[in-house]
RNA sequence: GGGCGCGUAGCUCAGGGGUUAGAGCACUCGCCUGAUAAGCGAGAGGUCGGUGGUUCGAUUCCACCCGCGCCCA
């Protein structure tokens, strides 16, 4: 290289071997120095042609207090690369930051740290001193979530973040209560509801189905004897059967309930009498061995009998112990009689209630039996089902104790199985708008994967129940509901703002917490007596009350924000993995239909699941992961993210990741990589000849219009995906583009770039230069949203730009677009490809010349002038033949076929297209001469069929083109061409030495060279070409001596000597 | 038991009423190269889960069955 070269570089140099996380890493630091991502959110204007020119994203809020995993990160990939494009398409997107703060996972987390347990140590701990400590420890991981957004590469915004517990945020949750309120949809109810004894509170109906809290669990399960009391006409003694998986219930029991439609068998042992189903005789056989039937009964024959309870403890309670009919009472399991405890069953309430019975109620807030089960008192409910069993055994009124495998909801945080039990809870009613929406999720939600509109999240919808909001805990946002102390004087006080609260009891609030919030109490303004206080309800709401409550109260709306948030109401664009339409997804659904009448928000993304290579759950323990941090620094967070995002999670699949990141490799192997190559040969010989590119579009060259045309395709591809967020589709087409233009453009136009000064006009270097600038420019700007890293480095090194991510989406408007080209060069790329196979089948190396390539295509006369042009040109360089013949006369290679096109011609002829199909295959078919022809008596017209050639046997031929075109090669191999075989198989040794020894590419070198006989003469007849390819000053042959430091090369078999040296 | 999704090459997955069903990886063989061996190409590999039905024609649509996953009872 000359002095010259190194004083001025147009680029920087680019890494032939990168090292791309520590790029990666450049990048961030650049972007953070520079508050690139700030720019980019703030030079994009609010408002556009007098609309509002904000894509609106939400950010579903993490909870802090625990390390992202894949998840987080899947879904952080696509929270960045969507607004990302939006911006790059002219939208304002803001990335607003959300902590989860509130709830059951930041109160057990603290217990464990306060060495505290349940809510009596609480109490006796303070809340006040309880809930600070909740405070400072749910933001532990804050850091570390930081740093893992960050370093994959995702823009948003910490420092306007948003955190639930902030006293703006819980106004407005309070402001969305009162709403409900006021719209009547909040009640307080006494319901049967999954309780967990662990956590000592209720749960929502989706909490016990979030993720998989259902497990597998061994229960037992009880058939017990209950006597009837004796009635006229019985035959003597009663037993009636039931079966239970809840042992623990039975002290509870009120009554028994019977299928209407169910028939009942009386069996008879001797003097024992049992009633069960019918159907349920064959299930117990052994047990009703030597019983026999007696007689059958219905279910109206056993209304309103009355029994002996099994335990005393609710003896003689007023209509209670009686045999109800019931429509859910199945036979399924059991014995088609199904015992009723109101308490701890959501049907055994509502049919006792029904029937005016009362409900009991004997088990206390952390699962225990309450002193009215005095045998039991103070046992947990689980542990109780074991002494109960063996009482009853004992008793003899067990008729078998089996177990039963069952799928069983679990408490998400505890582990330990729910119960069901009968508590008071605020509820919205959401029963009453579900079918609202379920309209507005058919009329404006757009989701992807389609299925899930109508799927799992629509059906959802339809069935949706009431929403327990209720819990009886402590580090929440307080149910904002004050309610007389004396039931004499009734009144509930409903608080929807701060100022509210001020207002009416005389202080300043400046902590909507527990303590604080219930130490506002005031007289009862209905009470004359005076002596009634207003008294705050216990219970915190449901967080995923203030997960749904986001949009708004984010924006602390309608105090303040409130034309912004109009404007900016629903989301353009939410994602988060598909349980979550249990989940976030519906509880802003809820809401927003609730307070909005409208969907929150437009289009959303539901991804699946990352599971291990066996498609198991990842597990910390299990370690059957790559470590994130690992891949990031490995592999780097683009290919990372071109590896998740092409996933089949994105159309909501899982994704079974190997534990050795092979995918993420191979990610960076086809989906970085090569671009980067591109960007380093270009700069590597701009460089050189000092050559700064420019954007244009006016090259004439074939193959400048062709990577041009093909860079249109895919910006609009991209563009078109993206539209429909279709985002594996994005990724798809860019390997295809990469091959268009690495092993196609730039290696076919590689000896433009490095033709000396004098050589032609200098335009098609200059052409060639700037065709691979464009392509470049433009195709990082397309690239930029999948690959923010690389396409940074590469973008801001061409222009010299402050980042790709400042620019907008590019206009290729100026761009050829050109089909009957790109066609045309794809046709050429078939036709070498097949060339090569030919070449292949005889084991004729391309280095050696041949003598002619004929190609055989009915459209060659159309193609014949681009043929003798260019395309025969590059056709014979690429296939290195002497002679390309374009031909479309098929009688020179072979035979005509007729390809008849089914799908056009089978609905035109019905029936008779077997006819048809057999006459083509049979090749009965006549050329009508006018573009038709006819077989079977059927006339076929253009666009109905295609030609095929069929080649000569005998012939090294090849078809392209789907068989409508043939390639023959000649495979005569002479003397001559021999020669210049050898020559080009030296050329090669050469340029393979010089490389290995270090040599610029710039270098010119001197070549001295030990070869056979045979060889040697070809090296002399091609002595100025390979002098010339190489860069060689002189070239010796088999000269006395061979100098010092030969190597050994192989020439296509043949062994031969070089010494290549520095001139 | 019900709902949703899925079953296509050794693996991970596209596709889609039409003659010859594709991609990537892995495998075998080969090849280009004055950017890239983390490159390019070729080959082999499929009864498209099964059985019926609709149709001139089904891997595709329908029904049933089998298997897997998720959700629910």
């Amino acid at each position: 290289m000359t002095a010259s070269t190194e004083t001025f570089q147009p680029y920087p140099a680019a890494e032939p071997n990168p090292d791309f996380p520590r790029i990666e890493e450049e990048v961030q630091r650049i972007w953070k120095e520079n508050a690139v991502f700030q720019k980019s959110v703030d030079f994009r204007p609010l408002e556009k042609d007098g609309k509002h020119n904000e894509f609106v994203f939400y950010d579903g809020p993490p909870f802090a207090n625990g390390l992202p995993h894949y998840g987080h990160l899947v879904t952080g990939f696509v929270k960045d690369l969507v607004p990302r494009y939006q911006t790059m398409k002219g939208r304002k997107v803001e990335r607003r930051f959300g902590w989860d703060c509130h709830g059951l996972p930041a109160e057990l987390q603290s217990e464990k740290e306060l060495g505290v347990s349940g809510r009596h140590d609480i109490l006796k701990y303070g809340i006040d001193k309880f809930n600070a400590h909740c405070q400072v420890s749910v933001l532990r991981f804050t850091q570390e979530w930081e740093y893992y957004v960050t370093r994959q590469g995702r823009w948003v915004d910490f420092q306007n973040d948003y955190k639930t517990m902030d006293i703006s945020f819980m106004e407005s949750v309070m402001w969305a209560f009162k709403q409900l309120w006021d719209k009547g949809l909040v009640y307080e109810g006494y319901r049967v509801v999954p309780y967990s004894w662990a956590v000592e509170s209720p749960l929502s109906n989706f909490e016990t189905r979030l993720d998989n809290s259902y497990r597998e669990r061994q229960d037992p399960a009880l058939t017990v004897r209950f006597r009837l009391d004796p009635r006229d006409g019985d035959a003597g003694a009663l037993d009636i059967l039931a079966w239970t998986t809840t042992p623990w219930t039975l002290p509870s029991n009120l009554a028994l309930a019977v299928g209407p439609e169910i028939d009942y068998a009386v069996m008879r042992k001797g003097d024992d009498r049992l009633i069960l189903a019918t159907s349920a005789i064959g299930k117990y056989a052994k047990e009703l061995e030597g019983y026999e039937q007696e007689s059958t009964l219905s279910a109206e024959d056993l209304r309103g009998r009355t029994y002996e309870p099994i335990f005393p403890y609710f003896k003689g309670l007023e209509k209670a112990h009686q045999i109800l009919v019931a429509d859910f009472v199945t036979t399924g399991d059991g014995v088609g009689i199904v015992h009723m405890a109101p308490g701890f069953g959501e049907d055994d309430l509502a049919v006792c209630k029904a029937h005016g019975l009362p409900v009991k109620v004997p088990v206390d807030v952390a699962g225990n039996f309450t002193a009215e089960v005095s045998d039991y008192v103070g046992l947990n409910v689980i542990e109780a089902n074991k002494p109960i069993i063996q009482d009853l055994k004992a008793r003899g009124v067990v008729l078998r104790h089996e177990t039963y495998l069952h799928n069983y909801p679990h408490c998400w945080r505890t582990d330990q199985p729910l119960i069901y039990k009968a508590v008071n809870s605020w509820y919205v009613e959401v029963s009453k708008f579900k079918d609202r929406m379920v309209e507005l999720n058919q009329q404006q939600i757009n989701w992807i994967p389609g299925h899930v509109k109508d799927g799992s999240f629509g059906n959802w919808l339809a069935n949706a129940r009431d929403w327990n909001i209720s819990r009886n805990r402590f580090w929440g946002s307080p149910i904002p509901v004050w309610r007389s102390d004396d039931p004499r004087y009734p009144r509930i006080d409903v608080y929807g703002s701060i100022e509210e609260l001020e207002r009416d009891f005389g202080v300043k609030v400046t902590d909507l917490h527990r303590p604080a919030i219930d130490h506002l109490v005031r007289p009862n303004p209905d009470d004359p007596t005076g002596q009634s206080m207003m008294r705050r309800v216990e219970d915190v709401l449901d967080c995923w009350f203030e997960s749904g409550s986001m949009p708004f109260a984010q924006q602390h709306y309608p105090f303040e924000n409130k034309e912004r948030f109009e404007a900016a109401f629903p989301a353009d664009f939410i994602v988060e993995y598909v349980a979550q339409t249990r989940g976030w997804f519906y509880t802003l659904m809820v809401l927003s239909t609730a307070l909005f009448d409208c969907a929150p928000f437009r289009n959303v993304i539901c991804h699946g699941v990352v599971l291990d290579e066996d498609k198991q759950k990842l597990s910390k323990r299990l370690r059957n992961y790559p470590d994130p941090v690992e891949v990031l620094n490995n592999q780097g967070a683009d290919a990372l993210r071109w590896y998740l995002v092409s996933s089949p999670l994105m159309v909501g699949g899982d994704l079974a990741m190997p534990k050795d990141a092979r995918g993420i490799a191979q990610a960076l192997r086809q989906g970085v990589l090569p671009l980067w190559n591109a960007y380093s040969f270009f700069t590597l010989y701009a460089n050189i000849d000092q050559v700064k590119g420019q954007i244009r579009a006016d090259q004439k060259g074939l193959l400048d219009r062709y990577i041009l045309a093909k860079t249109r395709e895919l910006v609009e591809g991209i563009e078109g995906r993206m539209d429909a967020y279709d985002l594996p589709g994005a990724y798809a087409i860019i390997t295809g583009y990469y091959d268009a233009l690495n092993n196609w453009f730039i290696r076919r136009s590689r000896s433009r770039f490095w033709r000396e000064a004098g050589e032609g006009d200098g335009q098609d270097k200059r052409d060639a230069y700037d065709t691979l600038y464009t392509c470049l420019v433009t195709a990082t700007k397309a690239l930029a949203p999948l690959l923010p890293h690389v396409t940074e480095r590469i973008y801001t090194a061409l222009t010299g730009e402050a980042s790709v991510h400042l620019a907008d989406w590019p206009d290729v408007s100026y761009l050829p677009s050109d089909h009957d080209l790109t066609s045309q060069i794809d046709l050429v790329r078939e036709i070498c490809a097949s060339a090569m196979s030919l070449r292949e089948a005889k084991k004729l190396r391309i280095r050696l010349p041949l003598r002619t390539l004929t190609i055989v295509h009915p459209d060659a006369d159309r193609l014949k002038g681009q043929f003798d042009t260019v395309l025969g040109a590059l056709v014979a360089d690429e296939v290195n033949v002497k002679q390309v013949v374009v031909s479309s006369d098929i009688s020179l290679v072979g035979t005509r076929q007729l390809a008849v096109n089914a799908a056009v011609v089978g609905p035109k002829v019905g029936p008779k297209m077997k006819e048809v199909m057999a006459a083509s295959k049979q090749g009965k078919w006549s050329d009508k001469g006018d573009g038709t022809v006819e077989l079977a008596g059927v006339v076929l017209e253009a666009g109905d069929f295609d030609i095929r050639i069929q080649a000569k046997e005998g012939t090294h031929a090849a078809r392209f083109a789907g068989g409508k075109g043939v390639v023959v090669l000649d495979v005569t191999v002479d003397a001559e061409l021999e020669a210049e075989g050898w020559a080009r198989d030296f050329v090669r040794a050469v340029q393979s030495t010089r490389k290995d020894s270090g040599f610029q590419v710039t270098d010119r070198i001197t070549i001295t060279a030990q070869v056979p006989d045979n060889i040697a003469g070809a090296l002399t007849t091609h002595a100025e070409t390979i002098k010339r390819e190489t860069l060689a000053l002189s070239l010796t042959v088999n000269p006395a001596a061979l100098p010092d430091g030969a190597v050994s090369v192989d020439l296509s078999g043949t062994s031969v000597s070089l010494v290549l040296t520095k001139a």
